[in-house]
DNA sequence: CAGATATGTAAGTGCTAGCTTACGGTAAGT
DNA sequence: ACTTACCGTAAGCTAGCACTTACATATCTG
């Protein structure tokens, strides 16, 4: 299973999170974004380059303005994961209460 | 929408990836986990304390060891976040895309 | 061309994450 | 009771993150 760390590691930001939720709406300039938002223009400019690397949005120019936008490739990769992960956990866990729920299994044979 | 901010920080670690990722296949113990892992057992220890934190495993008292667990209960929270936002954010694209496709829309009207 | 607008980037700083080693505590075995 | 196994935690260190201010760059306008 091929993800990207770098994803994970931009969602872990909730400053991150906060430009993703506000480009999920529609896509927006650099300053638009940061208008709204706790933190300088700038900081708002590295936290975009971060989310770019890690492929989770796009950019293209419009003037002297910079237009980002959401990138369905890299959040697809992270709902991947999520969703290998959480139907295997959820497997597991069914099976695990299965087996301690009989007792002809034995939930301690082997300790 | 209330999701924790735990839960992204907490997976945003590869070490915790890979700790969940083993205990996707059953609950285990610590040493257990930190058996096949590049960093140490206590390392492993404060991962897991993060982890439980952030509402994503659950531990139990087995003689003197300690078996961890997936939590489905943290994993779903992150799952609807993502889930919540890939729609959002591919509708407004799609929106995006029909607004530009649409010459009678005009879509620098406003600049 | 001069000025304003919009953005990226460099430099510097405070803070926190993740790691290691060392230690303490609890449960099982002999 | 002594020893062994298993685990959590404290202390300390290093590296990197997120933020700020200051500056450089590029585009449009009058």
């Amino acid at each position: 299973m091929a993800y990207s760390n770098a994803a994970f590691a931009a969602i872990a930001d909730p400053t991150r999170r906060q430009v993703l939720e506000r480009l999920s709406a529609r896509p927006m300039a650099v300053g638009e974004i940061a208008a709204g938002m706790p933190v300088s223009r700038p900081a708002v400019s590295q936290h975009l380059k971060v989310l770019k690397e890690a492929g989770l949005v796009s950019d293209r120019q419009d003037g002297t303005r910079r237009i980002y936008a959401i990138d369905p490739k890299g959040l697809g990769a992270m709902r991947a994961w999520l969703d290998q992960f959480w139907d295997g956990a959820l497997l597991a866990l069914k099976a695990e209460i299965e087996r301690e729920a009989d007792p002809a299994n034995g939930k301690d044979e082997d300790q």
